[in-house]
DNA sequence: GCCACAACTTGACAATTGTCATGTCATCGC
DNA sequence: GCGATGACATGACAATTGTCAAGTTGTGGC
């Protein structure tokens, strides 16, 4: 990938896009870049944080290993999403692991970077708090959706996702493994099978890593109903 | 409750223990203080964030309701305990509501004021973060054991993060409601009747709000062990 | 092209959990 | 003190999910 693509994809980041020009230009011309193979490991759960992340290309997913060697996906970001940002400017250990599931490309700000800005200009606190927010937003749904859905409702979501449209039928592409799709969703790949299927009579087509959903509409409905009432 | 024990509990909050003195003074001149009943709502979901709040005393439990209509309890916190700080500082809706579930006294800290302080000193910043950083971490901590765990073992935990005893046996309180148990630990009030139940062969006794724990250690043996092994 | 392997799918079975119904017990207002 | 209410426990039953065991199907290596 030319350098310069890379260079643009960071600066639409969440991270970045809010910040002033030469605030992003002085980040960028300190940030590291790495290209990361399938299934390589970027940092373990405890390791010091030393850097913020950002995904210019393919895959990752945030894990947590139980002590009983459970493993629980906490989330999979992609290009333009960051990663380790609150940890970072704490000196503290990583509560989760990250792993390519992809081939990647990421980006790496040092921390010590980040908070000597930050002291220059409050501003880039604001930005780290904006895309730490999300982060706390989308754990929180996640929360919602695992106490409050059954199985195959999250997977309704997990599909109207992946669509922009409002109304009416789409297809879209499963974007990773029906392995880590199933643990993002909290359930074993087996019963993702069995949710799909029970997705059928609302009108959901599986086929490989491709979807086909007739109503999106139907689908939400699906989603947003109460389970005791099906 | 008096006036100057309210500070000091405010001083030792994460959010502003680790601030310098004069700012805190400066903070808490201008803290607006409120008392709640049982029940009283402090925000709703989808609301603007206009505050920061601090507990200095009672229980909080931030929920979250489905489109469904099912809540789901994202977390509860007690004196010391900050909330709202990401929120706050970037005039986006709440994504969850709160609401006081035991008489309680709260401190709020307007965000404009939050966001001048942080202009004069970055530090205020990392303040921010510290205490975000623990909600993020609380909410992956959360996701990890649904995720990973079955009830009674979330059950098992909570209990022990109740005692701060190593070994040994011991006694503690619930601190309150098993129906808010129940729904902090996404399960259903019978789901954890039976999950005590499940945990007297462990040698944990349920009287009312009282529970003994027999051998601390045997407990976290049962909390951490492979759900398959049983 | 063939083999090995991993990613699925499916079925049968067991374990867990939600739901519903019923019963007990403590608290509170009167 | 008495009845009403809500919190909680428990049993029976249904639904969901995990587990185990096959079987299918791509994909990549050779």
């Amino acid at each position: 990938m030319a350098h310069e693509t890379q260079k643009a994809i960071a600066r639409q980041s969440l991270l970045l896009k809010s910040l002033p020009e030469h605030q992003i230009d002085k980040l960028l011309s300190h940030a590291i870049w790495r290209r990361y193979d399938r299934g390589e490991t970027i940092f373990l759960q405890e390791e010091e944080a030393k850097a913020v992340h950002v995904v210019l290309a393919g895959w990752v997913k945030l894990f947590r290993m139980a002590p009983t060697g459970a493993e629980a996906v906490v989330s999979v970001f992609t290009r333009g999403e960051s990663f380790g940002e609150a940890v970072a400017l704490r000196n503290v250990p990583y509560p989760v692991s990250a792993e390519a599931v992809s081939a990647c490309e990421i980006m790496h700000f040092p921390s010590p970077l980040l908070l000597s800005l930050m002291r220059e200009d409050p501003e880039i606190g604001v930005s780290i708090l904006a895309s730490t927010f999300t982060h706390l937003h989308s754990l929180v749904a996640q929360l919602e959706q695992l106490k409050a859905q059954t199985g195959a409702q999250r997977v309704a979501e997990f599909l109207l996702n992946l669509s922009d449209k409002v109304s009416g039928g789409c297809e879209v592409e499963l974007p990773y493994d029906k392995m880590l799709i199933a643990g993002r969703l909290g359930m074993k790949p087996e019963s993702l099978s069995r949710a799909f299927s029970r997705l059928k009579p609302v009108g959901v087509k599986i086929n490989r890593n491709h979807a086909e959903i007739a109503d999106i509409q139907r689908l939400r409905d699906y989603a947003e109903s109460d389970s005791s009432e099906k």
